[in-house]
RNA sequence: UCCCCGAUAGCUCAAUGGUAGAGCAUUCGGCUGUUAACCGAAGGGUUGUAGGUUCGAGUCCUACUCGGGGAGCCA
């Protein structure tokens, strides 16, 4: 039996007799000799079939086999500067498993709507499967950083009795008796296990039934929250910094290939070094003030044009902290220096992607949250067990929310969040 | 929820209110170096749905359905 190789280790092969196992990613036949664009999954190989060198029932069957027919190809690996990739496979035997005609994503372009009813088939294609392999490498470096980190993994649920940061755009499900939500975020429950733990941080798909539709929203997406004890704004910032660019390395060291096949520019990434840019909301508001493309008004959160503006300025994320506390959300801890701002954080990724994290500094104190519950009107009732944390060693706290989808869209270059995910969930998409 | 845009062959798109078209894909034939090959031939249509205007509607009008982009909100 020759040796099973895979497309991505076809160097470590070179003279040698291998198996391919695979599908035709594209096929150009000249009369009597055939060129098989081969995908097995870990890259894609050119083969060559010469007639007079293969059993007449293989050169007849890849003849009449279109793409995406499963087939294996045996053959010797060569070096050939004509072949993507710089190998190529001269064939002398092989099976074709599933000979397949009408494949329906053509090489040629193809709209949104179209690929996105073909997901199950639109992952062969290239640009899916590079999106996705750096997906991949992004999830590893995040695991890898925090792990080296001493953050411990404790998982936040994914059914929650009520809202974490208000009422509305929640998921309802029915829960045997009563009703129970899709959560938004883990941080309340990370907080509880960063007084049990010290550093944590929940990875795990979060759920928000807004009816957006924009390039940068999805209804169902992945976020990553660390939450520490005894930290401040100033250890969420520094932490967010060093995250986005151990991420950036990672994916730079180990995806060089598939950021080519995504046409990025791999010089923006390389860009990606500390130190951040840091400016608090007035210092942004004063910028956008000046600006005649932007609308914004003193107090008001920036809108997406805004976050723009103040991406494009840099070649780096910017991280733009106190905002106004009535912007933002109840467990915020205020500012000691200005009690109108709240001790947080939203980092905004460059070239126009905007935000892909909002993190902050917790509120610590007991009585201070109280009213911060009755001031939003929430249910205090199901807050009880979250103010606990506060009437039993409370600590200075903090972390941050990092948005999966956008983080991975920003490395891609993508135009999209919904290319950054196997399964997008959109507003008006739930299949496949 | 609001604003803008779109829907014609499997896909991407054309068609001045007057005969429904092309490229790709598919099928068949040809070709020993293709990279989204090339050359020749064939099949493929209830123009999103329902009404209306008109001698005549893919084209104009109304409603609906589905989708795309954006706003707000957020990661």
């Amino acid at each position: 039996m020759t040796t099973i190789a895979s497309v991505q280790h076809l160097s470590r092969f070179v003279d040698q007799d291998v198996r391919l196992r695979g599908w035709i990613y594209h096929k150009s036949s000249k009369g009597k000799l055939h060129f098989v664009q081969l995908r097995d999954g870990t890259g894609i190989a050119q083969c060559v079939l010469f007639q007079k060198d293969v059993p007449e029932a293989l050169f007849e069957a890849v003849g009449r086999a279109g793409q995406e027919s499963s087939l294996e190809l045996v053959g010797r690996v060569k070096a050939d500067a004509r072949a993507p990739g710089g190998y190529e496979i001269s064939v002398n035997d092989g099976v074709v498993h599933q000979a397949v005609d009408g494949y329906p994503i053509s090489p040629k372009e193809h709209g949104p709507d179209f690929l996105l009813s073909q997901r199950h088939l639109w992952l062969r294609s290239k640009r899916p499967w590079a999106t996705l392999r750096v997906r991949d490498a992004v999830i590893t470096a995040l695991r890898q950083f925090f792990d080296s980190r001493d953050f411990l993994l404790v998982d936040s649920p994914v059914f929650t009795p009520s809202a974490c940061e208000g009422t509305s755009n929640l998921f309802e499900v029915e829960y045997f008796e009563r009703k129970a939500y899709l959560t938004q975020s883990g941080q309340l429950y990370a907080e509880a296990a960063a007084m049990a733990f010290g550093n944590v941080y929940c990875f795990g798909p979060t759920f928000r039934a807004e009816k957006s539709k924009t390039r940068r929203h999805l209804t169902e997406f992945w976020m990553l929250e660390p939450e520490m004890a005894y930290a401040t704004l100033d250890d969420v910032l520094d932490l967010a910094e060093d995250m986005l660019c151990h991420v950036v390395q990672e994916v730079l060291r180990r995806r060089r290939p598939e950021l080519e096949i995504l046409e990025r520019d791999t010089a923006k990434l390389e860009a990606i070094q500390k130190p951040f840019p840091r400016m608090t909301y007035d210092q942004a508001a004063e910028i956008l003030k000046n600006h005649p493309d932007s609308t914004f008004r003193y107090g008001d959160d920036f809108g997406a044009p805004d976050e723009t503006i103040l991406s494009n300025m840099h070649d780096r994320p910017v991280m733009i902290t106190r905002y106004p506390k009535d912007v933002k959300a109840f467990y915020m801890k205020r500012d000691p220096e200005d009690p109108t701002k709240a001790l947080c954080v939203d980092v905004l990724a460059p070239e126009g992607v905007g935000e892909i994290i909002g993190g902050s500094q917790r509120e610590d104190d007991l009585d201070a949250l109280l009213t911060r519950i009755k001031e939003h009107e929430l249910p205090q009732e199901f807050f009880e067990w979250f103010l606990d944390l506060r009437r039993y060693g409370t600590v200075p706290h903090g972390g941050f929310g990092l948005g999966l989808e956008r983080t991975v869209a920003w490395i891609c270059g993508l135009e999209h969040v919904r290319e950054a995910s196997p399964w997008p969930r959109l507003m008006y998409r739930i299949e496949p």
